[in-house]
DNA sequence: CGCCGCGGTGGGAAAAAGTGGGAAGGAATG
DNA sequence: CATTCCTTCCCACTTTTTCCCACCGCGGCG
């Protein structure tokens, strides 16, 4: 599982390293082969190794063709999504597109979150971290699904 | 499968180079021939390696021949479909019909979409891909497909 | 306090992919 | 039957991408 909040950088060429702790079991889960595609909802990458996305992609793709919600999620999600592999140096290369889509330059976050990451623009990343903050402060009314959950 | 936007261009003679990544798939899956067709409800090109397409093919014809909205997505997408083969430099020829139904000129976007690609002219796709991206922001009510999806 | 090693970073060279033009073959029309 | 136009095939050039190597900095250990 993948966790925590990494500070990385995007070189000249859009490369990333990635961190050491996460090599082993990315290289042993996929034989170094990643998916990242946009998140449809921020202006974030998700970053799967492959047979997690191979198990989302086959959920979307099971849905049906003609109806215009799902036809919008599946292009925007493996529409974007792009094939990554380790190199030599642990590194991977984030194409242009996505690089332009989540507003990534130099600076970046790489967030464990379960069996995927997030990659933010790091200032993109503060920003929300502060009104996620806020909108916790002024919860009165939790949604359903959270109502009941123990932490 | 088939993932991921990438730019390619049509030339004056309305070539279009497969981006090598998908050659050899397509070259073992179906001897590198294809087929291009409409898509009924966007203004973009659905191309799908033969045994894929024949499967389709097989599913529309068995729909019930005297219902209108039958009949209607049969003449569009079997009345539009061309076959494609990919010459020795991977390059397809695309039909000046489709061309045009697709208002394609000089940049494209070829989409990977599971099973086919979509061609989308440069222009409209991110125009499209604009309002999905808004759409997906004001989701209030998730259609019952999507509401319990775990991505 | 210094040296050794690993992780991170950058740049350069070789290979491959994309693009365009030209020539040859075939079909259609006058 | 000949000429012209269109299509298809092939070759060569340019640009992009990928792979590899070297350097730098920090941290740990001796």
């Amino acid at each position: 599982m993948f966790r925590g909040a990494n500070k990385v950088t995007l070189d000249a060429k859009g490369r990333m390293a990635m961190p050491t702790r996460y090599r082993e079991h990315i290289a042993e889960r996929s034989n170094g082969r990643l998916i990242a595609t946009v998140d449809s909802s921020d202006h974030c990458l998700l970053i799967y190794p492959l047979p997690e996305w191979e198990e989302i992609e086959l959920k979307l793709r099971r849905l049906p063709t003609l109806n215009p919600a799902v036809r919008r999620l599946q292009r925007l999600m493996i529409g974007h999504a792009a094939d990554l592999e380790l190199d030599n140096s642990g590194r991977i290369l984030v194409p242009p597109a996505l690089r332009e889509y989540a507003g990534l330059s130099r600076a970046a976050m790489l967030v464990g979150q379960g069996i995927r990451f997030e990659l933010w623009d790091e200032a993109q990343w503060n920003e929300h971290r502060e009104q996620w903050l806020k909108a916790e402060e002024s919860v009165e009314e939790l949604p359903p699904e959270l109502s009941s959950l123990s932490l």
